[in-house]
DNA sequence: GTCTATATTCCGATAGAC
DNA sequence: GTCTATCGGAATATAGAC
């Protein structure tokens, strides 16, 4: 018998290895020996299933991106007062990106791109449709501030934090709790509380979510 | 003569087209012969200037860092109410970002990077002084929070409106006046009202900076 | 579908003339 | 200090056998 038979499920394992690798260390960096090799396949296999390298990286944009955020948005969309929404959506965002890492260095990567196509495919097809509930949730609870910039501010709080990650570290009074996801939450949601509840702790008695 | 006349301050030019190419496109995309080809020599000549590419990319850092932060830190160290001081932190740091975007861009990739090494010293040469500094306010002013975790989030509230430019321009309800500094200062400065003063705006009175 | 083998291009880096 | 010329290697991608 053949060491490794041929697997019928390349396609998919290529998109998956992608993933982590085209992740951890970017586009450029990769090479289609590399994913051949974590695959177990030899490199021109790779251009059976996808005519070449950026087109193998655009696949794997969508395979990546294909479920996420669903559940996200459903979060923001419940019948609740809006904080309570607000801050059920911090907790699932902070628990979806703790959960696939990966995605986090995705989107770090691809907002660093300059290609407008790109960009324009990942707003449309990922974010667009959160983004706009995250919004109007943002002008219910604040209707005097502008809805963008403050759905942008909440994104900001929790992304730059898991983002920060590896610089973090060496900076002055770090501690290793500053990279729990609860040490992060806790924070999140006391800010929120500070700025829309003038500092009075309001629960959200946790929904069933992701 | 000779159609471009041997330059005594090569040196310096290959390190300041460096800072924009490496910011603009990153370590590995960008090429000795591109560099070479944009100062106006060739490429065997960067290796008289720096040993290697990595060595050079080490030395682009430092000089394009060499005196941002510095004026910065200055602003959070003065003797003021230190809710003033963040402030004026706010808008210096908006400021430099916005006059200096490859700064920005450069901070974003090394982001990405994984080698400790590097971190360690971008950290230690250009971060850890202001960083400290905006901890200590950070601390004054909200005693009963983590300090560096609020020192995050205030960076975090400048960094990311700043970054987001070119996925943002796609988001639902986006406006071309959501890129001005001058809204994001506004932005910045309303929700340190909501945090730290009740709501209650404080002037600042802008003191001479960069 | 996957392989081996290879064409082609580009990379970082060096040698040596001037 | 900068040049021309080039080495050695690794990259993407293709051709054709199986």
């Amino acid at each position: 018998m053949t060491p490794s038979p041929p697997k019928k499920e390349t396609h998919e394992a290529i998109l998956k290895a992608s993933v982590t690798l085209f992740a951890r260390r970017g586009y450029d960096a990769v090479s289609m020996r590399e994913i051949a090799a974590a695959v177990g396949v030899q490199a021109a296999a790779l251009y059976y299933h996808f005519p070449d390298k950026s087109s193998l990286y655009l696949s794997v944009m969508k395979y990546a991106f294909a479920d996420v955020m669903a559940t996200t948005a459903m979060v923001l969309a419940e019948g609740a007062p809006p904080i309570v929404r607000l801050k059920r959506f911090v907790v699932a965002l902070i628990k979806d990106m703790t959960k696939r890492p990966e995605l986090l260095l995705l989107v770090q990567r691809e907002r660093l791109v300059d290609e407008q196509d790109r960009l324009r495919l990942l707003v449309d097809e990922v974010f667009a449709k959160p983004f706009s509930a995250l919004i109007d949730v943002a002008r219910e609870l604040a209707p005097e501030q502008d809805p963008l910039m403050l759905a942008e501010s909440i994104i900001a709080l929790v992304l730059h934090h898991l983002e920060g990650g590896s610089i973090r570290r060496f900076m002055p009074g770090w501690r290793p709790e500053h990279e729990w996801p609860e040490t992060l939450e806790l924070h999140v949601l006391g800010l929120l509380d500070l700025l829309f509840r003038n500092g009075k702790t309001i629960a959200i008695n946790e929904p069933a979510d992701s």
